[in-house]
DNA sequence: GATGAATGAGAATTCATTCAT
DNA sequence: TATGAATGAATTCTCATTCAT
C-alpha cells in the first residue's frame, strides 16, 4: 500500500498536476486533486508542494520545457530546400491537428502569467526561447520576436474560435501578412 | 434596509464583476465579492446571475463590447497621411501605456475562452470584429485575420513579459514582420 | 404569455406538485420547481399556497384521493366466485407491476405523516377508508384493520427490497399468514 | 481549540446525526446540525462524511443494529409456555408506549430507502432479520416474512393515526388476522 | 388579483493549510 | 520523513418568503 520509498514522487506529482489542469483547469488545481490523480496521500502533496502556486509553478516550468524542446524539434527538422513560410505552416497544423488539449493546456499555463507575476519569468523564457529559435531564420531581433507574436496570435485565434485549421487557410494568412508591407500602406 | 427597487441593478453587477475580475483575477469572481462591490446583499448576485458562468459571460460580454468600440474609434480616427505601420504603433502604444491592467483584465476575459467552450463564441465575435475593422486596410480576410492575431501576440507578448513598449521597438516588429515576405524564405 | 384568466391554476399546481414530489422527492418540494413543473410564474406558486407544507398538503390530500378511488375500484370489482386472497393477491399485483414510481410516491406522502403531525388525519383517512372497504370482507373491524395494516406492511416490503413481486410469492405469503393463528401457537 | 485528538469522533458523531434526525426530521439532517450536536467544527463533520448521504447511511445502520439488536432480546425472552400472540402484542405494546419517538424515528429512517435506492440493501437487512427471528416460530420463510410485513403495517397504522395502542386492541388485530383464513373466504 | 424583484438565511461542498503522531 | 486528521474559511447555489408595483 504505502510506497515507503519512493524517489520519485515529486516528479509523478508534476505530471498529476498537469493532467489535473488540463482535465479542470488552473482553477481546478488543488493538492487534493493532484494527490487523487497520483495516487498518493493528501499530506504528501502538501509536503512536497507547500502551497498550490508552488504546484503551479512546477507545472508551468515543466510544460515550458517540453513545449520549447518540441519546438526545438521542430526547428532542426526544417527542410531547407522548403519555403520557410511552409514549415511555419507545418509547425501550427501540428499544434492544432488531433484534439487540441495538449495545446489548450499549454497556452492556459502559459498565459496565466498575465496575472500571476511570479510566473512571468516562466513565460518570457518561452517566448524567448522560441524567438531564439526563430531568430536562426530571421535578419533580426525584432522580426524574430514579431514572428514570435505572430505564432501565438495564430494559435490562439484557432483555439479560441475552435475554427478548422487548413493548411491553405493558415498558408494563406502567413503570407498575407508577412508580404503586407507593402499593402498595408497602399498611399507609399 | 437597501432600496427595494432598483432598476438599474443587473448593469451595475456586471460592472461591480468586471472590477473585481481585475482585481482578483477570473478565478477570483465570486458572487460574494461581486455582492460586496456593488454593496448590494448576496442574494442578489444570485438572484441576477444565477450561476458563476452566468456572471463571467456578462462579464466578457461587456468588456469585449467596450474594447470594440475602442477599436472602432482607434480606426475611425486613422489619418490617411500617416503610414497604417505608424497608426498600428498608436494602437498598441495606447493599450500598453499607463497602467496596463485594464488590457490584462481585458485579455484575461478574452482567453478565458481557452477553457470555457460557452465564451468561445464571444471571444470569436471580438476576434471578428477586429478583423473587419482591419479589412478595411488589407487587400483580403486573410490578411486581415493575420493582422488580428498578430496583434493579439504583441499585446500578450508585453503583458506576459513586463517590458516596456518603447514606440520605436513596436515600429520595429511590426515593419520586420509586415516585410519579412522576402526575408524569411532569403533563398528564393 | 400571461394567462390572465385562468381559473384551474390552483389544481394544476397541485398535479404539478405531485409530479415534483414523484420526481425529487418531499424534500425537492418548492414552490420554484412546482412553478417551473406547471409553467407558471414563481409569485403565482405563493400566492395559491402560501407556504411549502401548503403545498404538500394538498398533495397528499389529493394522491390519497385518487388512491381511495382505485381501491374502490377495486373492491367494486371483486369476483365473489374468486377466493378472496386471490383478489388481494390481485390488489398487490397490480399495484407492484409495471413501474413502481406512483406507488413509491403515494407511500411517500402518505408516510410523511410520520414526522408531520398535520397530515396525519390525512393519513388516517386513507388508512380508514381502506379498512372500510375492507370490513365488507372480514368478521369485525379489528380483522378489517389487520389487514389494511397488512396490505401496507407487503406493499412496503416490496417497495423497500425491490424484489420483485410474483403472484405465487404474495399469494403464499397471504396464505400463510391468514391461517397462521393455529401454526404460531403449535402448542394450543 | 477544541480536542486535535479525537479517535471516537466518527462514533459521536453518527450519534449526534441520529438525534438530529429525531429532532428534525431526515430532511432536517444538515451537516451543521450534526457539527453543533456534536460540538465539534462544521468542518469535522464534513471531513467524516463527505455527503448527506453518507451521514443518512451511517444513521440508518446505527439504529437498524440497535432496532435489530432489541428485536433479538424480545426473541430470547419469549416464554415457550405463553401463546406467541402475546409474545407479538408484548413486542407491539413496547415499541408503542411511553413516547414513541424512538419508534417514529426508526421507521423514518428505515421508510427513506423508499426514495433513497442506496439505502434499500440496508432496509432489507432490516427486514430479512426480523425475518430470520421470526422464522424460528413460523412453518415457512413465507408466512415470517408475511408476519414481519404485518408487524410493521400495525406499527406504522399505530405512528401514523396516533391512536392508543392498548393491548386488548392489538390482540384483536392479531388474532383476527391470524385466523382469518377460513373467515375471508365464507363461500370456501 | 398577480407577479417579478429582492433578500437573508442556510444548504452541501471543497479547500489550503496546520498539526500531532 | 510522511501522513491522516482536523479545522475554519470560503464557495456556489437554492430557497421560503416578503414586498412594491
Amino acid at each position: 500500500m504505502a510506497r515507503r520509498y519512493d524517489p520519485d514522487r515529486r516528479q509523478r506529482l508534476i505530471e498529476a498536476a498537469i493532467r489535473v489542469v488540463g482535465e479542470h483547469g488552473i482553477d481546478g488545481l488543488t493538492h487534493r486533486r493532484v494527490a487523487a490523480e497520483a495516487d498518493v496521500p493528501l499530506g504528501s502533496t502538501t509536503y512536497h508542494f507547500a502551497s498550490r502556486d508552488d504546484l503551479l509553478h512546477a507545472a508551468l516550468r515543466q510544460t515550458g520545457k517540453e513545449w520549447l524542446a518540441g519546438a526545438e524539434l521542430w526547428e532542426r527538422s526544417i527542410d531547407p530546400g522548403v519555403p520557410f513560410v511552409d514549415e511555419l505552416v507545418r509547425l501550427l497544423q501540428e499544434s492544432l491537428s488531433g484534439d487540441r488539449r495538449r495545446a489548450r493546456l499549454e497556452y492556459e499555463l502559459y498565459l496565466a502569467a498575465l496575472r500571476h507575476h511570479a510566473l512571468r519569468p516562466q513565460a518570457a523564457e518561452c517566448l524567448d526561447g522560441l524567438a531564439t529559435l526563430l531568430r536562426r531564420r530571421t535578419p533580426d531581433d525584432a522580426t524574430a520576436r514579431a514572428l514570435a507574436a505572430l505564432l501565438d496570435g495564430l494559435m490562439l485565434q484557432f483555439l479560441l474560435t475552435d475554427r478548422e485549421a487548413g493548411s491553405q487557410e493558415i498558408r494563406g494568412m502567413l503570407t498575407g501578412i508577412l508580404g503586407a508591407a507593402q499593402v498595408v500602406t497602399p498611399g507609399r
